[in-house]
RNA sequence: GGCCCCGUUGUGUAGUGGCCUAGCACGCCGCCCUCUCAAGGCGGUAGCGCGGGUUCGAAUCCCGUCGGGGCUACCA
């Protein structure tokens, strides 16, 4: 009467708090499953919980041997870690579903046999049939139990016919009313959700199955998931009360829906779409602390006035009942921005080391870098770090330093723009002058270019220093010129402006 | 069609009856700084879907309406 119920969350105790992660392991995953799994983490932190990664490969036609090393090596990347599961075992285990194929036989017959669950013979064509009209008449277009009380003689008859029997869940006659952790109060009428089949005609367990037997026999206490699987909650509750009657499990979880992930339009971000994968954020050099930060704000936020967070904060700060129950759009440019202010805050040498990788894939540096080239990359780190939206970016930003001169190129474009006669005579006079330069260092060597470039030929800075840009780094964009020379070497630096000036 | 969820600038959000001439961030535009590009600083753009109530007062409460989304399988 004052307050909401305080108790929506239920028992908060570190051994009580247990969620799960349940991907198929289908390659790499889909960003809106990170969403998820990234929720899920952040609640289990936060109350000193456990996280539990089940891998859901029920559907044989859609597995892929490569698809678990995936997910197991996507999560390790984004540092969301888990309690028990796949590698790390538990007392629960195996926690992959394809190896507990027995148990679900076994709770299949328990169900049938305490009569939660019954055989239905309907063919797939009668199902239809009956479905449309219910349909055409405005009824809800589910299953209308037909089967729910055969007599002995209709099931003989049936299989005398050679027909066989999925098994279905017996819903309530009572309406099923949950508290959502993001949506508060929500009721299904018993008429909307109807018997639903767990096991196939065939004996194949179905996910309707699977998933609320083994969230219960894990103990499993709060399920955060996709909106999408919202309509699905009531008849999982229900079926959790059927398994806690036959003593399994201790009735249902606490659910939150987590708001869709939505793409251009207004779609859901599907597999399909550009930028819905993982992996393309790990190829373009994403961070896993910005690419969380930014998902995390997809439906949460830690204050009014901050979004760049670390996930120690976000943990630590982490509340359900905070998260935004409608939709959000993801917005590749937020995120990008997002990421680059985690680039920003990190420790040069860190980018350094976090650069490296990219620059080994693009093949400018070896698999063991030398000495030299570590040194180098440790001073470039820094006049590129604010510049990136992402590490792959350093790849073109730092190429000119570490490709062999037998390979360094100039863009034709920006040759074509800055290095026409004008600009070639500037860079012949800042060979000239450079080759005065007694310390080879950004000082010096800014001093002399301005001195000859600026002052003698009085040439604007942009003008001046335009055409050195291209002929040493190739680019009309780069990193600061000056600092860009000094780091190149006096030597490499030379050869370039002459063969820049003698185009 | 049925059921369920959602509805604040372009995007993500703050806002829980007066602090709202609606705040913040990204984006976009402009200016400053400047060797390019960034970063940084300053300024600007743009929003409570609509209609009724309730109230002295509504983005906030109620009703209706419209719009969007999800689900509607022997997929997950």
């Amino acid at each position: 009467m004052t307050d909401a119920p305080v108790d929506v969350l239920g028992d908060l105790s570190p051994d009580k708090v247990r969620l799960r992660f349940a991907p198929s392991p289908t390659g790499s995953l889909h960003i809106g499953n990170v969403r998820t799994a990234l929720f899920n983490w952040a609640f289990a932190r936060h109350f000193g919980g456990a996280l539990v990664l089940r891998i859901e490969d029920t559907d044989q036609t859609r597995n892929t041997e490569a698809g678990l090393d995936s997910v197991l090596d996507s999560l390790r990347w984004l540092g969301i870690d888990w309690d028990e599961g796949p590698e790390v075992g538990g007392p629960f285990a195996p926690y992959v579903q394809s190896e507990r194929f027995n148990l679900y036989a076994d709770v299949a017959v328990k169900l049938r046999e305490a009569d939660k669950a019954y055989d239905c013979y309907c063919t797939q064509a009668e199902l239809e049939e009956r479905r449309a009209v219910a349909r055409s008449e405005g009824r809800t277009a589910g299953y209308d139990g037909h089967c729910r009380l055969l007599t002995a003689e209709q099931v003989d008859a049936y299989v005398a016919a050679g027909r066989a029997p999925a098994l279905r869940l017996r819903m309530p006659d009572e309406p099923i009313t949950f508290a959502d952790l993001v949506r508060g109060e929500i009721t299904f009428l018993a008429e909307h959700v109807p018997d639903y089949v767990l096991v196939r005609a065939n004996g194949h367990p179905l996910y309707t199955l699977v998933n609320p037997v083994d969230d219960a026999l894990m103990e499993v206490t709060h399920v955060l998931r996709g909106e999408d699987l919202l309509s699905s909650t009531p008849r999982q509750i229900a079926l959790y009360a059927a398994l806690a009657d036959i003593n399994i499990g201790n009735g249902a979880p606490r659910f939150g829906h987590l708001p869709i992930v939505m793409g251009e339009g207004n779609k859901r971000l599907s597999k399909r779409d550009k930028g819905s994968g993982l992996a393309e954020y790990i190829e373009r050099g994403f961070l896993p602390e910005g690419l969380l930060n930014y998902l995390a704000l997809l439906g949460w936020g830690i204050a009014e006035d901050r979004d760049v967070f670390s996930m120690d904060e976000m943990v630590a700060a982490f509340d359900i009942r905070r998260v935004n129950p409608s939709a959000a759009r993801f917005d590749l440019k937020k995120c990008e921005a997002i990421n680059a202010a985690h680039l920003r805050a990190l420790p040069v040498a860190d980018v350094a080391g976090r650069i490296l990788p990219y620059l080994q894939r693009a093949g400018l540096v070896g698999a063991a870098p030398t000495i030299q080239e570590r040194e180098l990359l440790a001073a470039a780190a820094p006049l590129v770090q604010e510049r990136m939206t992402t590490l792959g970016e350093a790849v073109d930003m730092l190429g000119f330093l570490f490709v062999p001169d037998e390979e360094f190129r100039i863009e034709p474009e920006d040759a074509a723009t800055l290095l026409d006669d004008a600009g070639v005579a500037v860079v012949q006079a800042s060979y000239d002058v450079l080759t005065t330069v007694a310390q080879w260092d950004t000082a010096s060597i800014e001093a002399a270019l301005r001195s000859r470039l600026v002052d003698d030929l009085e040439l604007k800075p942009r003008k001046a220093f335009g055409p050195v840009r291209v002929a040493v780094t190739g680019r009309r964009i780069s990193p600061p010129l000056f600092e860009s020379l000094e780091l190149l070497g006096r030597d490499r630096s030379l050869a370039r402006l002459v063969a820049a000036g003698s185009r």
